[in-house]
DNA sequence: AACGTTCCCGTGAACGCTCACGGACGGAAG
DNA sequence: CTTCCGTCCGTGAGCGTTCACGGGAACGTT
């Protein structure tokens, strides 16, 4: 057994004097390219097994520049949307044969700015959700082709898969007036200083439908985030009949929480979330929610790091849209 | 913008060129190591973002090798269990630096047999899930250290993290003995063809617990697949009052179908899960189950890659065990 | 004036592999 | 016998980067 523990590694050299024949029959022999007489092929096979070689792959990666990675980033594997989108993903850059890098962030600007330092030396793409700056962005990826996802307003240097939710929400809140409330809460994404670009969609569709502004709390984005934060909410404001959360998580944890104080959903509190994901058929009752083609996503950032990668015909900041739209069940 | 669609790649040698240094002197100013005049350095810097240039990852892999790359193996990122040991496992990976290239198997044998095919000439290490046999898998690992993840009783080649739930099936068995259930079904994997280990912890938990044999059905990995199994089940043997699953997704399932057909969880039926998923508090009612400390497994998988790598002490297979334990939730 | 230091910078080599070529050999065709 | 072709194999070059070394210039020291 060659370990090979801190001795020198077993190149195609090794293999080749093993066998005695030359590096270029033993290439032929591992990559079975013909010109090779079968017999010779067995013993350089045999060769190599025994000397456990494996060849190199940033030499085999240096003369051909065939394989392609691509970085994923994302805040956090364990939130269920952003699973799906690392599911969708995955599956999109398989059917072209990409290979993919996960790096999690851990919702930590510290660790978003770790991976972006790593990340340039080792794909030739990247996707992903990042909350620093372009610039800063733009400044360790260095003209490598980036797709940002749901990047609020402020992509201009980079591509983005722009989520618009504007018309779902705006049936969502809709469908809450006409069901008779008056008094619609949000409970808002908690790690950015501003509102969120939901929150501004979720403001709009009020005054379109004629009702005053909602109060609003911020919601660490989990769904103990969502339970704590509609506490605060139904606190502070009692006569709230229905929130909408910035996403299904929390939407999910406003739920568990109108419930564990006793409350009907919806009869006494209709809750919406925003996403779609599929844990929300699972819990109690269905959540409705404002969703999005999750798949879709993940292979539109695909597709579009491909189009950046190979240089032609990008799409275009209309192509690069999610639309969400209300998928109603039993919470509102 | 130098795209350079079809062109030659850009080289720290044209940066050379067009700052008037030579390649050592661009590499300094890169990776920023001293021996360079501040002037030059910046010189250098602008000189390569106008040319674009982004350093080879294989050439730089080439002759520093630093950077280890494990590949993760998983049937179903969308499997909620696999999520987090994916999770477990990329966290870990990042505490050492390493990258990790994900691969969804969906589940299927040709997939499986795809990425096996691939995998070894992208990374250092494998750690994950396969369905195939040993001989097959090292095939194409070709010594490269793997680790397997829960590879039943045939793991004799390779690492494997073994599950061990002997004393928390016979715990969950108990305690369904004890609340006075006579009649305990299991809901077992469907893919093999022979019964799993899991379901030989039941049955040996039974007898010890004084019952006759459960009776058993296959079922689907996924909550459909669990909703489905259970009405067959109940449908065969309507004398059954708790039931045992494979895994929590599958429990979660017979949840859902126990509720769905007027049936109140536990005191019509008892379900206990195994795996301990997060989405096991999110149900109603919350799951009970035989939980895996899953953090753990994925730290456990990785730090064995590592030990294989390094060649230095590796784990045996009597450190490489995940016990699970019963976890009492509310529906059983 | 000779010498030692410090600060920059450049040159060969090496990393491990594949590609493009060329050559040796044997047998079949002329 | 010559010519040709097909089969099999080896040699040089090159992929793009970093490492180890060496050297020149400028400055200060004895």
């Amino acid at each position: 057994m060659p370990t090979g523990t801190g001795s020198r590694r077993v190149t195609i050299h090794d293999v080749a004097r093993a066998a005695g024949v030359s590096r270029q029959t033993v290439s032929r022999a591992l990559n079975d390219k013909g010109e090779i007489d079968d017999s010779t092929k067995q013993r350089v096979l045999e060769a190599a097994r025994t000397l456990g070689y494996r060849p190199s792959r940033f030499a085999r990666g240096l003369v051909r520049q065939d394989t392609i990675s691509v970085g994923l980033v994302i805040p956090d594997l364990l939130n269920p949307f952003f699973t799906e989108v690392a599911a969708a993903a995955l599956e999109a850059a398989r059917a072209r044969g990409w290979h993919v890098l996960v790096y999690d962030t851990a919702d930590s600007a510290q660790e978003e700015l770790g991976t972006l330092q790593v990340i340039a030396s080792q794909v030739d793409a990247v996707v992903g959700y990042f909350s620093r700056s372009e610039s800063e962005i733009e400044q360790w990826t260095r003209g490598l082709p980036v797709v940002l996802i749901d990047r609020g307003e402020d992509a201009e240097r980079f591509s983005s898969i722009r989520i618009d939710g504007r018309d779902g929400v705006r049936a969502a809140v809709s469908h809450l007036a006409q069901a008779g409330h008056r008094r619609i809460g949000m409970l808002d994404h908690a790690a950015r200083t501003e509102p969120s670009v939901r929150h501004a969609w979720f403001a709009d569709a009020l005054t379109a439908c004629g009702l005053g502004d909602g109060p609003v709390c911020r919601a660490e984005q989990s769904v103990r985030g969502g339970e704590e934060a509609l506490e605060l909410l139904l606190g502070r404001h009692p006569d709230v009949t229905a929130v909408f959360a910035f996403n299904d998580v929390i939407a999910i944890g406003a739920l568990r929480a109108a419930r564990r104080t006793g409350r009907q959903v919806p009869r006494d509190l209709a809750v919406i979330g925003f996403d779609g994901v599929t844990l929300g058929t699972l819990v109690e009752p269905p959540l409705s929610s404002v969703a999005l083609d999750i798949r879709r996503l993940g292979a539109l950032a695909v597709e579009q790091a491909a189009r950046l990668l190979t240089g032609d015909s990008p799409l275009g900041p209309d192509d690069l849209v999610a639309r969400a739209e209300l998928r109603l069940r039993e919470s509102a």
